[in-house]
DNA sequence: TAGTAAACCTACCGACGAGTAGATTACGAG
DNA sequence: CTCGTAATCTACTCGTCGGTAGGTTTACTA
């Protein structure tokens, strides 16, 4: 009677785990933490809530564990894309374009990075904080290496921190204001993000512009 | 036997309502929207719940009151130091200075604004987004400016947005990054920024500052 | 000083959602 | 074939929290 490929029955448990976490992620970042409730990611993840308990734990178990899972694959992708070897304009270039192409292809995971895990007042959210303080660190060291490079930046160094982290929110803000302006390809806002950092608005408006191949000022 | 002073008894309605407001402020911004109780709320006001009710209305209500009444004085503070006859850079600087002295005096008025009001996916949540948007809309229109006034700009005024959405995430980003670096002044912070986004580092690099009274570039 | 309106409270309800108890069913090994 | 174990479900408990009913107290006013 029933067709006997009705539903996937009793998979292996990796399997499950992988599709809660991922109806997890789904439902975090549409919702956001608490308006999110476990009945609704078991339905979406096809399962019954016990199985949820019994694979990945309580609530906030669940939480982090989608968190860290989406974090290491943004960082990763950004990571693959950068060599350390490569000059810090290159650097910050390669690192601005797999970011965006990360956001791109992964919006539930970008929105349950940026939006819900901050604003969740637990342990992790310490962590995830923590993470976020790498990348900046990352960045500015990228940062400071273009000013030592080029024997400057006593107050750059000083500032490398600041100014890192006010790069990350432009690139965090950029995204965001990408999901109501979808007609722009990914690789465009890399370059108008570089262009700014890079040139400035004093030397955009003089009709300079930085390109991959010609770094730097002319 | 008690003394007469023991606590302020029968307060006219507005005064109630702002204290209300006040510790809703608190409440939100310290615990989130959704783990913030009523309870708590009219705790730490020092009323009973039913006042909370009745001055303020439902929950959602209150968040909002919450949310319009520090929007406005955030966009005030802002509005008040910028000058639209000021040229492009001293505006944006005026309203960096602005921006960051704000933060610095209200940090749950700011910590509300943006942790909290981004994560709540409601009514307003739209409002906050429309908000952001028509700051973003007035740096750009500053960007624009900038562009127009130098006779160049094609591409950075079909860009200029994007690019003041991500000046913006920048000066938001540098705001959280500040509450764990207590230690910077916020004309210091603006300063940093003003040079990041109007030099660029392919500029500051090579030494060169913005001040306030030597605009642009030499 | 009585009367009235506004300020204010205690005590409760109902819904919702995290987490669990305990049974049941399918798959693989021997 | 059968038997153990892993996968899975239904159906509950219980605490929390948004929201309210209904009464009580204070201050002002005529």
């Amino acid at each position: 009677m029933q067709e006997k490929t009705k539903r996937a029955r009793r998979l292996p448990r990796e399997v499950r785990e992988r599709q809660i976490l991922d109806a997890a992620v789904e439902v975090f970042s549409a919702n956001g933490y608490h308006a999110a409730s476990m009945d609704e990611v078991a339905e979406v993840a096809g399962v019954s809530k016990p199985m949820v308990y019994t694979y990945l734990g309580s609530k906030e178990d669940l939480f982090a564990k989608c968190i860290r899972r989406e974090a290491k694959r943004l960082l990763d992708a950004v990571a693959e894309g950068v060599d350390t070897d490569m000059s810090p304009d290159m650097q910050l270039w390669s690192g601005l374009r797999s970011f965006f192409s990360f956001v791109g292809d992964n919006r539930s995971s970008w929105l349950v990075l940026h939006r819900q895990a901050l604003s969740v007042g637990g342990s992790f959210a310490e962590e995830i904080s923590q993470m976020r303080a790498r990348s900046i660190e990352l960045v500015a060291a990228v940062v400071v290496a273009t000013g030592t490079r080029q024997g400057i930046g006593e107050q750059a160094e000083k500032s490398a921190e600041g100014l890192a982290a006010a790069l990350v929110g432009a690139a965090e803000s950029l995204a965001v204001w990408w999901l109501d302006h979808p007609d722009v390809s990914d690789g465009l806002l890399a370059s108008w993000l570089m262009n700014l950092v890079w040139l400035g608005f004093g030397d955009l408006v003089k009709g300079e512009v930085w390109t991959p191949n010609l770094p730097a000022a002319t």
